[in-house]
DNA sequence: GATGAAGCGGATAGTTGATATCCACTTCAG
DNA sequence: CTGAAGTGGATATCAACTATCCGCTTCATC
């Protein structure tokens, strides 16, 4: 999985010196305006922290943005193989830091999550432009759809992620960035008459959420069974005269299916 | 949905004399042996409380009876529209009783879920066995998967509640009813040379599954769609030759989309 | 129709697991 | 060296749940 928070400063605490900035670790016991480092606006924009601040920024502690990207990737590990319910103090835990940190860098939870969907939303329109560059579209489909479900494998959050942003403007932010891409893709593969035309651009989430949802029920005695739904899929998807897919997973056998359940009870 | 608690006096408490019999509402305060009417023992069959027995039954409390009923019949919705986690306190309020008379008539939530088993499972096999009396094992099966997907769009825990059951014995008692039928009728349908050879009985409980997860992610505003990838998982599993079926069901369109993610976030 | 064992309701104690705060202490940039 | 900024983690707080206890009610029985 590509690194959230190493790499390009982009993830580097870094705000712009205007207004009323904060980080006021510790005023001696009283005072008015709290003034906490953490968004006081209920405003738009609260995860989009990570521009360069092109003018007068201060300059960063070595700490602060060491804190900060070991933060966000123990976020998104946790995030990763355990999905949304991610608690703040398992965070710190994780992220070897304080829980005081913790809230030093981000509001809420709401506000944690919101640092990470930016990054999953890039990585799944990444995969559609991907798509792009296949000269059989069908093929390019194919690439999105086991990408994606191969992602979703190792990653539970890459759409819990997407789907349970409580701010409607990053719910509108990822439909606008991925729908016109998903549209055109379903456009030039039914174009070649391989597909049936029934299929649509919202039958792609659908069928990443069949994949997600296999991989809950087995994942962990089988992690590539969704493999095997998502092809049925694409046949049931293809055109009538196409000859049938090779099915690349086999089924569950009884034990594995008796294993899988008796694994779903501890999380 | 067929009424849990009501009908055949299965359901009423109605133990054997035999034995440690317990039911000691109120012993002043201390006393060894609290013996409360909950299962001391750790032992097999917890849920197994409902044979008629035989002899020497005490004749039942009227208001027992009724309690019991409520209590199964309040479980039974609770769980059927939240999934499992129901609690005490609020399947006490529901049942219209105090939340001692939960306990009184069951040990702990776990008690409460075993209770509801059977009664899933009888569910399940008899839709099996409605499989068996058409001709056309095809149909039989798309009986299976269509009468038990609606089945669990109206009751989230149709499997959950077996997949969740924390008692082996009862898992081995699921497999061992349910596996025979659905292998039979899987091996009849193959028969028939429209099926593709692959198909597994596995294949069964993994589309409902799906069933279900397509439901929960999009049920709130098209209760139905899971038919939509139930036709298109058995036009894949149909045999090269065999005509596409119609989709009855149309995909989301954009909006709807939209709607059902903005309606995940509240429980 | 009187009686007391059995059952009931629901206040409440106890538990768990989380969020969020505070402040003595540490670290870093200047 | 220094102090502003940042940090850790004990702790207060909260919410939701499980489970108990006991004064009162109901029912089967006589």
């Amino acid at each position: 999985m590509a690194d959230l928070a190493n790499g390009a400063g982009r993830t580097v605490r870094n705000e712009p010196a205007s207004g009323a900035d904060r980080a006021v670790p510790n005023e001696p016991a009283s005072g008015a305006g709290r003034a906490v480092p953490n968004e006081p606006a209920s405003g738009a924009d609260r995860a989009a922290r990570s521009e360069p601040a092109s003018g007068a920024g201060r300059t960063v502690r070595k700490d602060v943005a060491r804190n900060r990207a070991r933060l966000l990737d123990a976020a998104d590990k946790l995030v990763a193989d355990s999905g949304l319910d991610l608690s703040l103090n398992e965070l710190a835990k994780r992220a070897g830091v304080g829980v005081g940190t913790v809230y030093r860098h981000f509001a809420d939870k709401e506000a944690v999550l919101s640092a990470l969907f930016e990054h999953r939303l890039d990585a799944i329109a990444d995969v559609f432009r991907q798509a792009q560059d296949f000269d059989d579209p069908i093929e390019g489909l194919r690439h999105v759809l086991f990408t994606l479900g191969e992602m979703q494998a190792g990653d539970r959050a890459l759409f819990q992620v997407m789907a349970s942003t409580k701010s409607p403007e990053q719910r509108a932010m990822a439909r606008d960035r991925l729908q016109p891409l998903a549209r055109e893709l379903v456009e030039r593969a039914k174009a070649t008459g391989r597909l049936r035309p029934e299929f649509a651009p919202t039958d792609i989430p659908l069928l990443l959420w069949v994949s997600m949802s296999v991989n809950d029920y087995s994942g962990g005695v089988r992690p590539d069974l969704w493999r095997r739904y998502i092809e049925l899929a694409l046949d049931g998807f293809a055109a009538q005269d196409q000859p049938r897919q090779r099915l690349t997973v086999t089924p569950l056998t009884p034990q594995e299916m008796e294993d899988a359940i008796a694994g779903w009870n501890r999380p």
